[in-house]
RNA sequence: GGGCCCGUGGCUCAGACUGGUCAGAGCGCCCGGCUGAUAACCGGGAGGUCGGGGGUUCAAGUCCCCCCGGGCCCA
């Protein structure tokens, strides 16, 4: 049997989400759900690693939980086993730099002076402390993962299912050793990826100048270059120019310029240059293979050995006519573009630059300097030998470190690659494969970026990192790569307490071919690796759950913000691609970034950022859910007070809702939903309304249209159930017939019930607490996480009743409108309502919800009719047609209206003594006129039941009123009338 | 410079993929009601040429083009 037990009144959230998310940490709740499901079919959910590089999260970042949960609480209210293992993307160059500057270290030497060793342990200390924190904020927003067994990226076996993959791909022959121009940090040591170069680039002044290249074998003909890194001059290998411009030869003074004719106006102004002369003109393409000197020859022995090099290429991409002088200074090592059209032509790559941003010994004059500081050296070299043609300076935007802000530098180093330019079209196709939301996040974002793919980077020169498992004979230069701890341990008979550096360089074997000596290569790995590999090494595969990860690939779903599409979305993408020819996430739902008030992005150095606890300070967890989850989830998300207090506004409705149906519903026998056949039509409507929901939310939850969900639930409890069922309910809760009132209530029970499993998944813990002090029952399960969603029943649906209650809502409301615009009050009971209108479907929905028509424009009689030709009538329009009032008042009219009044005065006596309802009861005297009097007669029971009155007696003298009683004068419709009430004992 | 997204009453946002009851909701404001959800609840009203301009169409917030403003990504 169920009983429901009264609510308290209070929506007082503060105090009880706390004991909620006690209560579920207490009793272990997810943990034994986890366990009630195992065995049914299964979810597989994948979390995007968060970084853990602030002990706080960003609130974009609960954002990105809380979607995660609500998805999670559905899939498990649907039935589902969820795999809900969150991860923490733990190593990396942010980590490394912030333990830097604890321990007051400038540079890689710091580091090993200190030791490997003790600085991994920091590294490592510090991810762990800071991901410990921001799972505690998490779980102060109620999302419901495996907090206990996260996956973490700098774990051994992850690390260990990590090194599978980089075998099976050094296996499929893609992992190769290059050499290419780089984005190289000169503080911080190492390559930086194209995505992480991308975070940052700023405005930087540096030298503008041109530079002239004397024409082999001739006296004065230039090429007129133009470049702004004056110290990639040493590194020049030829001069670019695009082959279907124009050019022309142009005398200045003495000399004889090429450069292109776009150019020339704006190089010749930039230079200050008035008189010059054009002397020839002709397309690009036949200045190919002219050879010209370098000015810089004898400074720079590198460039002699370029003597027979140096001559013009052609090039249609990379040549500009928006700035420069169309001549193109191209070195191989220090460009990417310069290197792909080198490539083409066969030029050597040069790239006299060490690992520290100094020139090298090749650079002769120039070595030991930072290539920066060499700048003006050179230019000072360059107008000591008569080739500057003009220097100035310009600021642009130029890429720095995202880490420590350092003017990056592009180098020529030797890393280790992927070759993915191959696989374009497959993973073109992949991607194609798994479900968009929105579609556009796939079919155009996600698209047009893999077009111009490239080979991929996955070799860092630092500490904190998932080591590359490549080992090399040091004699004959053999390599093999290692799979697993075990290898090694079959290898070099060393069992290795933690896999990352500096205790895995230590290991060596002897070579199998030459005998010598096998030693890893000193890099570690692209974090981004580690994130793309989650979705096999977050369960340890292969060498753990080998049977578990076949039945969990592809996952079903994963969901981060846009920034992600370059970054993990494509990352999965790619080592799905790689190790098992497949994209590896059936669903991809993209959201939006966290703007402040104003718009734009929230930063903690911008001081617009909003730390998580402020949020919780000001509002209940359950408001903060629903307000992000109501929003379209792919757009930005706008974060706002203003909104937030408004939502905590709407679910105290919700709450009321429920206070309001306990009140009524406490000490009842509720179990059984009355066959539908007797049901009233109203409850008929509620019960469809009810499926309709539910139908709804499951149809978009499962397209992740989580805001379509999130709002049908609460227009349900605030449109449906609040500003419409419950008011026609309260009537007929309190029904003096007996089945009337049992109807009635059990239909709510139901519809209230129902409704709370789905209510969880936005709001659990609000739902939690209704459940457990009101709903839950005594063979119950102890949390209402424990419930699954009720199926919609299509039986249940009833589309044209729904529709008719639409229409019943714009004839109250016209009958509102009308009763306003001729000044009569509501509680006045009329006559009789007339409903004008052609359509039939009014003129049913009149028939069959004649009962919510009459209570809630509060006549006596509706009919479906002519409009009225004379008598008082008040009228208004709805779309469909007309509403007339008839305004004149009979003495039913005027009696009823007065019991109306005289009940109302009652109650608010009632309140101003303090007497509860239903718990004291009352004695009522009243003196007034007639009229008064026979209200009183006519309507008495109805004023004794709705003031909850032993006896209400009519007196003409006040001497008839016991002494002890609370008296008062009022005026009602003109009348004087005293009214005295008693408390019974 | 390129790609993608957004720009709807005072505020915050649905609606746009599948042109035609799509001009909506909540808050705010004004007026009113209820008084057994009451430091609650309910009704009504005012208010928008859907950023601007052009085009396609019988018909356009909705499709196309250009421009302006904002965001993200990439150069």
């Amino acid at each position: 049997m169920s009983r429901v037990r009264q609510l308290t009144r209070n929506f007082d959230p503060k105090k009880y989400e706390p004991e909620i998310l006690k209560f579920w940490d207490e009793a272990r709740v997810y943990e034994r759900l986890r366990e009630a499901r195992k065995g049914s079919k299964r979810f597989h959910f994948l979390d995007g690693p968060p970084y853990p590089s602030s002990d706080m999260p960003h609130p974009g970042t609960v954002w990105n939980k809380i979607i995660k949960d609500s998805v999670l609480r559905f899939k498990r209210g649907e039935g589902y086993d969820v795999l809900d293992k969150p991860g923490w993307d733990t190593h990396g160059l942010p980590i490394e730099v912030m333990t830097e500057k604890a321990l007051g270290f400038t540079s890689k030497k710091d580091i090993e002076n200190y030791g490997i060793d003790k600085f991994v342990l920091k590294c490592k200390e510090l991810a762990s402390k800071n991901l410990e924190s921001m799972t505690k904020h998490f779980k102060e927003f109620a999302v419901s993962m495996d907090w206990d067994h996260p996956y973490r990226t700098f774990e051994n076996e992850y690390i260990e299912s990590a090194w599978w993959g980089v075998k099976k791909i050094w296996e499929s022959g893609r992992l190769y050793e290059g050499e290419r121009p780089v984005h190289w940090c000169p503080r911080c040591e190492t390559v930086l990826s194209d995505y992480e170069v991308s975070e940052s680039y700023k405005d930087l002044m540096d030298p503008s100048i041109y530079v002239k290249f004397r024409v082999r074998g001739s006296e004065n003909e230039y090429l007129l270059i133009w470049t702004t890194t004056p110290w990639t001059l040493p590194g020049n290998v030829a001069v670019m120019v695009h082959p279907n411009e124009k050019y022309v030869k142009v005398r200045v003074g003495g000399d004889l310029l090429i450069l292109a004719k776009a150019r020339l106006e704006a190089v010749m102004k930039d230079a200050g240059i008035e008189e010059y002369e054009v002397v020839e003109e002709f397309e690009g393409r036949t200045l190919e293979g002219l050879k010209y000197e370098h000015p810089l020859e004898d400074l720079v022995p590198v460039q002699q050995r370029l003597k027979d090099v140096h001559r013009v290429v052609l090039s249609e991409e990379y040549v500009t006519m928006e700035e420069g002088s169309g001549c193109v200074h191209s070195a191989p090592g220090h460009g990417k573009e310069d290197f792909e059209v080198g490539m083409r032509y066969g030029l050597p790559v040069v790239s006299p630059v060490d690992e520290r941003g100094r020139f090298t010994e090749e650079a002769g004059k120039y070595a030991g300097l930072q290539v920066r500081e060499a700048n003006s050296i050179i230019i000072e070299d360059l107008e000591e030998r008569g080739a500057l043609f003009h220097r100035g300076t310009v600021i642009h935007k130029y890429p720095v470190c995202w880490r420590c802000d350092t003017p990056l530098i592009i180098r020529t180093t030797k890393q280790w690659f992927v070759k993915l330019t191959d696989l374009r079209e497959k993973l073109l196709e992949e991607s194609g494969k798994a479900k968009w939301v929105p579609k556009w996040g796939g079919e155009r974002r996600f698209r047009d970026w893999l077009l111009g793919l490239e080979d991929w980077i996955i070799s860092r020169q630092r500490y904190w990192g998932i080591p590359l498992p490549v080992w090399r004979c040091e004699s004959c230069g053999h390599i093999e790569v290692v799979g697993s701890a075990k290898e090694i341990e079959e290898k070099a008979g060393v069992k290795l307490e933690d896999l990352h550096r500096p205790w895995v360089d230590g290991v060596t074997w002897k070579c199998p071919k030459c005998g010598g000596e096998m030693r890893r290569i000193p890099d570690i790995m692209d974090v981004w690796y580690d994130s793309g590999v989650s979705f096999f090494a977050s369960v340890g595969y292969p060498h753990r759950n080998r049977e578990a990860f076949q039945e969990i690939f592809p996952v079903d779903f994963i969901t981060e913000g846009h920034d992600q599409i370059r970054g993990w979305f494509f990352s999965l993408l790619r080592m799905g691609t790689l190790l098992f020819n497949q994209v590896p996430y059936k669903s991809v739902l993209m959201h939006g970034f966290m703007l402040d008030e104003k718009g734009r992005e929230m930063h903690k150095r911008l001081g617009n950022y909003v730390p998580p606890p402020e949020i919780l300070k000001n509002v209940a967890r359950d408001t903060f859910r629903f307000f992000v989850l109501t929003k379209v989830p792919w757009q930005d998300l706008r974060f706002s007070w203003k909104g937030l207090k408004e939502m905590e506004r709407r679910l105290s409705v919700v709450w009321n809702v429920y206070v309001f149906a306990t009140t009524y519903l406490r000490d009842r026998e509720l179990d059984q939903l009355p066959p539908k056949e007797e049901l009233d039509p109203v409850n008929r409507w509620v019960l469809s309304r009810l499926h309709s929901m539910m139908k709804k939310v499951r149809e978009s939850m499962n397209e992740y249209h989580l805001h379509v969900a999130s709002n049908e639930v609460l227009s349900f409890l605030i449109d449906d159930l609040s500003h419409l069922y419950l008011r026609v309910a309260r009537k007929k809760l309190r029904s003096k017939d007996r089945s009337v009132a049992d109807q009635w209530g059990r239909v709510l029970f139901h519809v209230l019930r129902e409704t709370l499993p789905y209510l969880s998944i936005f709001a659990p813990l609000m739902s939690e607490k209704i459940y457990l002090e009101s709903f839950r029952g005594e063979n119950d399960p102890e949390s209402v996480n424990f419930l699954l969603l009720a199926d919609p029943d299509e039986e249940m649906i009833d589309p044209e009743l729904e529709d008719m209650m639409e229409h019943v809502r714009s004839i109250v409301s016209a009958s509102g409108f009308a009763r306003s615009n001729a000044g009569v009050r509501k509680r006045q009971p009329l006559r009789e309502m007339i409903v004008v209108t052609g359509n039939d479907a009014v003129r049913k929905a009149v028939e069959v919800l004649k009962d919510v028509l009459i209570t809630e424009a509060n006549v006596r009689e509706v009919r479906i009719g002519e409009a009225p030709a004379d008598g008082k009538w008040a009228q208004a329009d709805f779309s469909e047609g007309s509403v007339f009032l008839n305004l004149e008042m009979g003495e039913e009219e005027i009696l009823g209206g007065l019991a109306r009044e005289l009940t109302r005065r009652i109650q608010l006596m009632r309140k101003e003594l303090g007497l509860t309802i239903g718990l004291e009861r009352i004695e009522v005297y009243i003196q007034g006129d007639e009229d008064i009097r026979r209200a009183l007669e006519k309507y008495y029971d109805e004023i004794a039941w709705d003031s909850d009155a032993n006896v209400i007696k009519f007196v003409s003298d006040e001497s008839e009123v016991p002494g002890s009683s609370f008296g008062k004068e009022w005026e009602v419709d003109g009348r004087r009338v005293f009214i005295w009430v008693r408390k019974v004992e």
